[in-house]
DNA sequence: TTCCTGGTCG
DNA sequence: CGACCCGGAA
């Protein structure tokens, strides 16, 4: 629901959506206009059809991935082959669910790790991903429950301090660290 | 690269 | 009003 949609957006249908689907296998088990329904109001809605594909894949015996039936694999690489996650979702997935050593790029990061160093990177070219994935993957910490605080911290940097139209650089824990913040002229978002 | 939904914020 | 939002598929 997170993927390109606002969290104030999401938290509400959330809960809605639990209630109605407790686990991945109600989800598998309901008919997609059912799925649909429950996704009214959030828009994308390809995202509800992916969800249901990915639902019914985990739930079958020869297509979870390394996991036990009706649980989502904890390696990345394992979850990007599901339906409608891509590399953002399963570095969330394996860091956040599964406190694996993994790196996490979304909106906010991306933003956060080009101001602070790699000013005049292009986020939103292939390039630029790569860029930023690199100096991601760079970043992590040793364990994977460093790493759980690690991205969690970065994605907050950049949703509260470092947003998108204002940098915010006068309250930003890490402005000494940062190429942006540092400047004098730099204080404001590029 | 482009499209997908629509409320919100600067 | 345009840009943005815890992106991903075609």
């Amino acid at each position: 629901m997170l993927q390109q949609t606002q969290v104030s957006r999401v938290v509400v249908k959330y809960s809605e959506f639990l209630e109605r689907f407790p686990t991945l296998a109600h989800v598998a088990r309901a008919k997609p206009a059912r799925v649909m329904e429950a996704w009214e109001g959030l828009g994308y809605y390809a995202r509800a059809r992916n969800l249901h594909r990915l639902a019914r894949e985990v739930t079958s015996a020869n297509g979870a991935d390394g996991a036990s039936v009706g649980q989502l694999p904890s390696e990345p690489e394992a979850l990007r082959a599901l339906p409608g996650i891509g590399a953002y979702t399963a570095g969330a997935v394996a860091s956040f669910a599964y406190e694996r050593r993994a790196a996490l790029v979304d909106t906010n990061v991306a933003r956060v790790l080009k101001r602070a160093f790699v000013p005049n990177v292009q986020i939103k070219t292939t390039r630029g991903q790569r860029t930023i994935w690199g100096i991601a993957d760079a970043m992590l910490p040793r364990t994977g429950r460093v790493t759980w605080t690690h991205n969690q911290a970065l994605m907050e940097l950049g949703a509260l301090v470092c947003t998108a139209r204002i940098a915010h650089c006068d309250r930003c824990p890490v402005r000494s660290y940062c190429v942006t913040g540092s400047k004098p002229s730099g204080r404001r978002a590029p």
